[in-house]
Order: C-alpha cells, then structure tokens, then sequence
DNA sequence: GCAATAATTAGATATTTGTCTAATAATCTA
DNA sequence: TAGATTATTAGACAAATATCTAATTATTGC
C-alpha cells in the first residue's frame, strides 16, 4: 500500500464520496459523477488520485470506463491504522 | 469526529510520524520534534492541525506543554473505515 | 524584575491541489 | 466514414498548505 498515496487520496471529501457510491457495486464514470456539482474533467482529476492510490480498478466497456473499488487498500489501511495504534480496543 | 479534520491531519507523513511517536506515551513538544529537520514554528503548525483535528490533547507542564494522543478519534476512524465498506473482512 | 528557556503566533513565500475551459482520444452507430 | 457520445489530458488560475524567519507569550530561577 502506498501510504502517502492513499491518506491524500481520502483528504478529500468528493472523492470519499465516489468511494462511497462505488460501494454499492462499480460504475461508470459518468454515472459516478451525477449529482456531483463539478464538470467531468475536475472529476477525471478526482478518478486519477484514486487510480495512483489503487483504490480504484477500471476496465473500458465500449464507450465507457467502469470503476469498481479495490477494498484491499481499505482493508489494510484499517488494518495499519488498527496495528499502528495498538491500544485502539480491537481483537487484533 | 471532525471525519475532514482527521483526514487532512492524516494526509502529512510528518504528522502521522508525531503520532506515532506518541503512541510511546506522552512527550512534550521539544522531545516530540527531535529528529524532524524542520523548525519549530514548523512543529508547532503541524501539532496545532493535529489538535484541531482532536487526534491529540495538551496541558501545559511548567514551561513545556506535554502531548498525548487522544486514541479514540483513531479508534472512530478505524471503525468507520470498516462500518464504511461493509465487506471489509472484519467482524463489526 | 530580568535573563533564559520553551513554545506559539505573525507574516512571507513556494509548492501543491482543486477547479475550470478547451482540446484530444476512443468508441459507437447511422 | 462522419457525427455523436464518453471520458481524459493540457494549460491556466485561485485557494490551501508547509515551510521559513522574526516577533511574541508563558514560565522558571536567580
């Protein structure tokens, strides 16, 4: 996991935001990006951060790029935060 | 938790290094900077984002002010990273 | 009270980051 | 193949951030 990557990655709240819609499954980026109050290229900007973190996968499906999470980078970034901080309640 | 806050506060290698410095145990911020190669007004803008973001709490010692960490909000993010992405292995 | 020590705040500056518009790339379909 | 659609890249710019030096605040001990 590249640590530096993925904590700038998570600073910020739009792209929080598009992890948490693609936990309910992948999707495209245009889907990814309705509702959001950005232009498309501020949001490619946004899918790039992501991609450098590896917490986003795609795959182009004809005209369309899907995203889909890749929760191994948020599970160990729980996991490091778990272990970094020992006395943090949890069964190890 | 102030999620932003403790995110941006997360997103500086500098900071997440204090932090885990503190895990040691309380230090006062002359101890808590050593070996960083910045000044201390430096320190001191680093520990005032860490405050904002409540990751650690202070009390003045005499002329030192003493740091610790304040390992709940870490605890909170940990979980909520887990509640976050519910396929994220862990018993909840 | 005054000098010394510890730490923060003020002000300046360079870099990074989020956003925009315009241009480009890749694919589909008529 | 030309036009339409989807998405990214390029280039510019404003806001945020990390750093520095200098000044200020708080406390100790003589």
């Amino acid at each position: 996991m590249k640590q530096q990557e993925v904590f700038k990655a998570m600073a910020d709240p739009t792209r929080r935001a598009i992890l948490k819609r693609l936990q309910g499954g992948s999707l495209t980026a245009g889907e990814l990006g309705e509702g959001f109050d950005i232009t498309s290229a501020s949001l490619s900007h946004h899918f790039a951060v992501l991609k450098r973190a590896d917490l986003v996968r795609t795959e182009r499906r004809g005209q369309h790029i899907v995203y889909s999470l890749n929760s191994t980078v948020l599970e160990d970034l729980a996991r490091m935060l778990i272990d970094f901080f020992p006395n943090l309640g949890g069964k190890k």
